[in-house]
RNA sequence: GGAGGGGUACCGAAGUGGCCAAACGGGGCGGACUGUAAAUCCGUUGGCGACGCCUACGGGGGUUCGAAUCCCUCCCCCUCCA
């Protein structure tokens, strides 16, 4: 038999998909009790400050944590302030450069701007994690270490592997899980959501809120996106992600450059066009689809005329081949200037800013990758005369005035 | 504490005295083809008004006509034994 609260399980776990709900029961009985004390669930979403932007990859969590807002459930953001002063455990040689908590609540201060555009603030909390883990004596440390062992530690699948191929696994990383579940216990997470490659902490969170007495989390994970790469997740290390509080004209681009295959996947988890329309579309045309994709998400994080205006930009600049309309002005020191107003073209490359040296100015140049008001420039020799304003166009997306 | 193996460009990885501004792969960038997609192909990937010069193979010092390569020393990383 399934009741009201089973029903409004399957609901939450339809769209953005789910990858692992554990348990499922628990959840069950999680809402039916909120309801019949009428306490509202405290859902939990960790966060890391170490970059400016919310992508597409994060709007899937949050899509998920607003569906619980819309229950009347509590999203509490946690800021994993603590953790990440501490530095990043994974990955042996990257030494990422300390963030002064300065940087981190400037980081902050956009992303919960971001983060508005699908959560609501009236349900939502955000807490930093620092509040509770930075009061944590030696003493309190070692007795959370005491709860756990090596052996569970060992099952997280990249500690496995790096174990058994002999490479480095430092302390430190042992006591990432360790904290990250603490947050659970400090917060009073009845339910925490996140990307699958959390599972693990997640789980870790579960042991140690019984520790302390609690009863352990539900967890909710959702599939990480693929960024517009299409071959790895979705980061802004790598560089592959789409920011939710990009231009209207960035975000419309981005989009257009992802690869076809991804095209269900992101119509699925970033809009809510019905599946039966959207595979219709991507038969018909992989093109059109993609476009409607991202007029889809451009209107939606801002609005239908700036996503309409993005698309019309886009087609007069990459379809027309016309001018952008909004390309930066750079003034060019007149100290290039040579015999009045003449200058030697790698010079004005290097004025403008569009290129690091002068040798990558000669070799674009030598590759027929600039152009100057529109003409291919075919010597790295050439000297003109400078009557600004000038445009100049390295590669196929990249145009300053020169002024 | 002992023994051994390493640190090379954005990343991975060759190179063990001149032919090394450093093979090869990945990534990036440019071009062609397109739908600024993917795939593919070609080119390119330290700096300098540049058939030459400068800076570069963990840091410093030395040997040599000549060093990524040999020696000394320091720093860092890894493995095994304890």
């Amino acid at each position: 038999m399934t009741d009201r609260f089973e029903r409004l399980v399957s609901g939450l776990k339809e769209r953005p998909s789910v990858d692992q709900l554990i348990p499922e029961a628990d959840l069950v009985a999680k809402l039916k009790k909120s309801e019949q004390m009428g306490v509202p669930l405290r859902i939990k979403l960790g966060i890391d400050p170490s970059a400016p932007h919310l992508t597409l990859g994060h709007s899937i969590p949050l899509k998920k944590m607003r569906q619980f807002q819309d229950l009347g459930h509590i999203g509490v953001l946690v800021v994993g302030d603590f953790t990440r002063r501490i530095g990043d455990p994974s990955g042996r040689s990257s030494t990422r450069a300390l963030m002064t908590q300065e940087d981190i609540e400037r980081n902050m201060s956009t992303y919960v701007e971001q983060a508005y555009k699908i959560l609501d603030p009236e349900r939502t909390e955000i807490r930093y994690n620092s509040e509770w883990l930075g009061k944590l004596t030696f003493a309190d440390v070692i007795s959370l270490t005491a709860k756990y062992t090596v052996a569970r530690m060992l099952e997280r699948d990249d500690f496995a592997k790096r174990f058994s191929g002999n490479l480095p696994i430092s302390i430190l990383e042992f006591l990432y899980p360790l904290a990250q579940a603490y947050d659970s216990v400090a917060i009073h997470a009845d339910v925490e959501l996140g990307g699958s490659d959390q599972l693990f902490n997640f789980l870790v969170g579960r042991d140690i809120q019984r520790e302390y007495g609690q009863a352990p989390q539900a967890i909710l994970t959702v599939p990480l996106l693929i960024g517009t790469d299409g071959v790895r997740s979705m980061s802004q290390t790598v560089g592959n992600y789409v920011g939710i509080g990009e231009a209207p004209s960035e975000m419309y681009g981005k989009i257009l450059s992802i690869p076809d295959d991804l095209l269900r996947e992101y119509f699925f988890q970033l809009t809510d066009i019905e599946m039966a329309k959207a595979e219709s579309l991507i038969e018909r045309s992989p093109r059109d689809a993609k476009r409607r994709l991202a007029l889809e998400i451009v209107a939606h994080y801002h609005d239908k005329d700036a996503a309409i205006a993005a698309q019309e930009e886009f087609d007069r600049v990459h379809i027309q081949h016309e001018r952008p309309s909004d390309v930066p002005q750079v003034k060019i020191d007149r100290e290039l200037l040579k015999d009045g107003n003449v200058i030697w073209v790698i010079s004005l490359l290097q004025g403008s800013g569009l290129v690091k040296s002068r040798g990558e100015a000669k070799r674009l140049i030598m590759q027929g990758g600039v152009k100057i008001n529109e003409e291919r420039i075919a010597s790295p020799e050439l000297e003109l005369a400078f009557n600004p304003p000038m445009l100049i166009q390295v590669g196929k997306r990249s145009f300053v005035e020169a002024v």
